[in-house]
DNA sequence: GTATTAATGACTACGGGAGT
DNA sequence: ACTCCCGTAGTCATTAATAC
């Protein structure tokens, strides 16, 4: 776990997580509490209604890269652990979904991959950019179709964990500071977009997550796209006309 | 490298309040 | 009374961190 700094922005969000966490454990107890209550085991369930969980919680900001960054930590990889790297920076997908992509999952042609068994259980598609679609081409040269795309350089998978450290070295090496998860580089791909002002249904679908979700993470990233989203969908209330106000002298008012 | 545990992400279902 | 919206509860999957 990463230490906290009392009175740093890292800290503050430290002490966020906590509380976030503290309020999942709540939810697990008051579950297995209210099945005990349903089932006879307890008299009251006036006592966990009474707790409130911490409010503010769910308000992470999310770390992410710059492009500068991401180039950096790019070049800072082994080749083997560099091309999941780059391929989460261009794609967005989660380490077990590029871990799990097969050559069969990737039309080159149409530009797209797709994951099969998502976290939501369902399967998606991803949009591949030109760049992401040459990687992953380069990557799949000589396989057949059953092969990992984004293997070990042993050919053996990339398994549980096999992320952290390598990418942990990588940050060191490219002086990201601080360092950034796995889970960081899906966050760094979203946020691209939210700051480039790709609407957050857009961002939601290539993410594979629900809108709501995103524009909790990355609406803040995007001033620009919501300020002008509203002053297009508002217009003019009404055209400027010769006002009957007076205009009061500054020593009145 | 692997196993285990903690933390987090993300979903659906549901209930309450506001509006009609 | 009904519908819609929003927040919360509950749950499961995934990722991160750590111990060995």
């Amino acid at each position: 776990m990463p230490s906290c700094h009392r009175y740093s922005q890292a800290g503050r969000d430290c002490k966020r997580a906590r509380r976030a966490s503290a309020n999942r454990v709540l939810t697990v107890l008051r579950a297995a509490l209210n099945h005990a209550y349903r089932e006879g085991n307890a008299k009251t369930d006036e006592a966990w209604r009474r707790v409130k969980p911490f409010n503010g919680t769910q308000a992470a900001r999310v770390r992410y890269l710059s492009d500068e960054e991401a180039r950096r930590l790019i070049n800072a990889c082994a080749p083997d652990f560099r091309a999941i790297v780059h391929a989460a920076l261009l794609t967005g997908m989660r380490y077990g979904e590029l871990s799990a992509l097969q050559v069969k999952d990737v039309d080159i042609t149409a530009r797209i991959a797709t994951v099969r068994h998502s976290k939501a259980g369902k399967p998606r598609t991803v949009i591949l950019t030109d760049e992401a679609t040459e990687l992953l081409r380069q990557q799949m040269l000589g396989m057949s179709g059953g092969s990992l795309v984004l293997a070990r350089a042993d050919e053996q998978p990339w398994g549980k964990s096999h992320q952290h450290r390598p990418l942990r070295d990588a940050c060191v090496h490219a002086a990201i500071t601080p360092p950034i998860s796995f889970h960081g580089l899906r966050h760094s791909f979203a946020s691209r977009l939210a700051m480039r002002g790709v609407p957050m249904a857009v961002i939601a679908a290539a993410l594979g997550n629900s809108e709501a979700i995103c524009a909790r993470h990355y609406a803040h990233l995007a001033p620009g796209y919501i300020a002008d989203t509203v002053r297009l969908a508002l217009g003019r209330l009404a055209e400027p006309t010769n006002s009957n106000l007076t205009q009061l002298r500054r020593s009145a008012v």
